[in-house]
DNA sequence: TCAAGAACCTGACATAAATCATTGTTTAGG
DNA sequence: CCTAAACAATGATTTATGTCAGGTTCTTGA
């Protein structure tokens, strides 16, 4: 186990709804909170868990994932630093919807729910602060059912990249800082793992991409955009 | 216009996040609220608009969609009684990402944001209530994306019945009491108007599915829900 | 350092679904 | 009651994408 910290101190939580809890609460969920580890492809929870609190990410990024019928896996989101994952299934008292699997090694802090509850139930600010990163996630949903119904499995791969890059940065050689196996790529995107690769290769040959090892970078931004829009 | 009704006493109330307020929260939304009568294929509201509050549904169903680069909408949600649009916009603060479309004659609520945001502020109960709503709103939201990415027309064109018969119901002759159009079902599943429409028939034929005039109806639920689920 | 298993790549083929074109059928409005 | 206009239906064709099958190249751990 990693050096435990104060959530007090946590730079993360500027990030997430905590940073409106007032000092008594903060110190509840600080004494409560237990932080772990996570391996790369570990699993934090699985679809059909019932959560007893909520995981705040440190570090790394985990992919949250819903299993369909024909044994696909969608990813519907991928959560890195200052997110907090499962807050929708605790909220709702239900057992969660989706599986949360660490793409990177994590480390995240898993906070009881009680320590969480109570603060909703007395300070509006800190339920109106959730509300408000639900309101965000809900429109972001709609979105990509727009995308999934509308556009191609070309133009879907095009803004994925875009996405990766605009959420998670490039490195100074302008490769992705996020590495996603193709496969993970293609349950993003939605579509069979060899259409993803394929298209991925056609990418690299008109030169949107390039790739070094497992990293992938964006060459040509613009028409990666373009693309993505429809020409 | 309708006869006005004070909130006090509606009914309506009871399915949303309105049941959560005081006493006097509910006089103020009561007091500045404008009941309006919207006939069908009018709009409420449309993609882009600020909205300064939001819209309870009394009575009539509206499809709340979303445009696509490419010209086609798509149907996110249909809202019938009870429902609340647009507080995903007054909450976030932004334009709205939706339009809201009457598909039947509608009476609707307009309520002014601030009448709502006061009491967000101070009624813990009742934000949290609205965050449940939201909550729900957000696990279907992500049903649809895996049904979107992983299922076939046909097999989303089955469930689109499904879903129509047990959220809005039949009548006694086994007929759908909301009737859309083929396109608005394409626009629902996210297919072509001709894909769908040549679908339904194969579903008529095949004894799923009955038509009288533009009523359609369910014959055989267990053989849609069977391939719905892929056999 | 070698073997086994992932991950990646490519071709051939099948098929679901979009598109285009045409016709029939309702529905509303003058 | 009649005529546009909207809606529904269906055929022919094309295209995008999934599937199957066979590779190669990386990675990892014994």
């Amino acid at each position: 186990m990693s050096k435990e910290q104060r959530c007090e101190q946590c730079i993360i939580r500027q990030f997430n709804s905590l940073r409106a809890m007032s000092k008594e609460e903060l110190k509840r969920v600080s004494d409560t909170k237990i932080t772990r580890t996570i391996k790369k492809g570990e699993a934090i929870f699985e679809e059909g868990e019932k959560l007893n609190g909520v995981y705040c990410v440190r570090s790394g990024v985990s992919k949250l994932s819903k299993l369909s019928e024909n044994g696909k896996d969608q990813i519907v989101k991928l959560a890195s630093k200052g997110e907090v994952m499962g807050q929708r299934s605790v909220i709702a008292e239900e057992t969660t919807n989706l599986s949360a699997v660490a793409v990177d090694d994590m480390e995240v802090c898993f906070i009881p729910k009680d320590a969480i509850v109570g603060t909703m139930h007395n300070n509006p600010n800190f339920t109106l602060e959730v509300l408000r990163h639900m309101a965000h996630d809900l429109k972001e949903a709609d979105d990509v059912i727009v995308n999934m119904s509308q556009k191609t499995v070309k133009q879907r791969i095009a803004e994925a990249f875009l996405y990766l890059r605009n959420n998670f940065g490039e490195d100074t050689d302008g490769y992705l800082k996020l590495t996603l196996s193709r496969e993970d790529i293609a349950n993003v995107v939605g579509t069979a793992t060899e259409s993803c690769i394929r298209i991925i290769s056609e990418f690299k040959k008109k030169g949107f991409l390039k790739s070094s090892g497992k990293k992938l970078g964006i060459v040509d931004a613009k028409k990666l955009q373009e693309l993505a829009d429809g020409f």
